[in-house]
DNA sequence: ATTGACTCCTGATGGC
DNA sequence: TGCCATCAGGAGTCAA
């Protein structure tokens, strides 16, 4: 399930096949996915791809007429490969290079997307309300506590607001809160200045932490060379119901915060 | 306005 | 061994 370093290690993966190479067609195979593929897509053949950026954890490829939008979902992977390399289930998009690579995207649960962003014009919609990079000086502890003020939601799904700060998913949520040693379940408006800024500091250092690992990865991530990725780096409570707390030994939580399946040890976590 | 529930989809998992 | 039910999960969208 990619989450921000796992697009981030994609990005770095395949850039270098990508930049300064033309695109020859973007073949479509199931048009299906979070949402239809748009027709505009095909705008990009004939463009030379000038840059692979990444916006949260949209990959964004530019062309001077504008940018394909990919979205891994949580299942999604990009590889990039021979043209003629046998398709596999799944594979849903290529975007052919005119030197004979691809870039394939493929995606079982097809929660990705594949959108197109025509240049010069007002950003889709997804792109235009989110908060900032998790790694930048524009997100800080200020910033959540600050916006965090009278709110009554759990802070596990505040920091999982995308409005709030981009990129933090469900993984790294529980594991940032851990560090910070703040508990997931207490209320975004009752947690102070200080706890925030720690947990502002942990979400960078987990997030920079696993970017530099290549990307965590539990089950299906790829890397772009097709390499399996990484397993699992130490996760701290991740996952780990009933293990004991590598702090203080005792077991970890598991509890359902906002429908989504959170880990947490009560005894480090106030 | 804020918050929580629901939704898309398929593979993995567990029970019998 | 096989079959079925259940669940996970990003994040947009809907409902209260």
């Amino acid at each position: 399930m990619p989450e921000l370093p796992e697009v981030e290690v994609s990005r770095l993966g395949i850039s270098p096949h990508l930049i300064g190479q033309r695109i020859q067609a973007i073949m479509v195979r199931q048009v299906q996915l979070r949402w239809p593929i748009p027709g505009e897509v095909q705008y990009a053949v004939g463009r030379e791809i000038r840059d692979v950026r990444r916006r949260a954890k949209y990959l964004l490829i530019d062309t001077d007429v504008g940018s394909l939008i990919l979205h891994l979902g949580m299942s999604g992977s990009l590889r990039v490969v021979d043209i003629d390399t046998p398709v596999q289930k799944h594979d849903h998009v290529d975007i052919q290079l005119h030197n004979g690579k691809c870039l394939r995207f493929n995606d079982p649960r097809r929660f990705g997307a594949c959108l197109w962003q025509a240049a010069g014009e007002t950003p889709i919609e997804l792109l235009e309300r989110l908060g900032p990079e998790p790694l930048t000086d524009a997100f800080d502890g200020r910033r959540l506590y600050e916006l965090s003020r009278n709110k009554t939601l759990a802070v596990k799904n505040f920091i999982m607001d995308n409005q709030i700060v981009v990129g933090v998913g469900n993984i790294y949520a529980s594991e940032s809160l851990f560090m910070a040693g703040v508990d997931p379940r207490k209320a975004a408006g009752k947690v102070t200045k200080g706890a925030y800024e720690k947990l502002a500091a942990a979400i960078k250092q987990v997030l920079a932490h696993a970017i530099q690992q290549g990307g965590t990865t539990l089950k299906d991530f790829t890397q772009a060379d097709g390499n399996p990725g990484y397993f699992a780096q130490e996760l701290q409570v991740y996952g780990r119901a009933g293990e004991p707390c590598r702090v203080c030994e005792n077991p970890v939580q598991s509890l359902t915060i906002g429908q989504r399946n959170s880990f947490y040890c009560k005894k480090c976590q106030r």
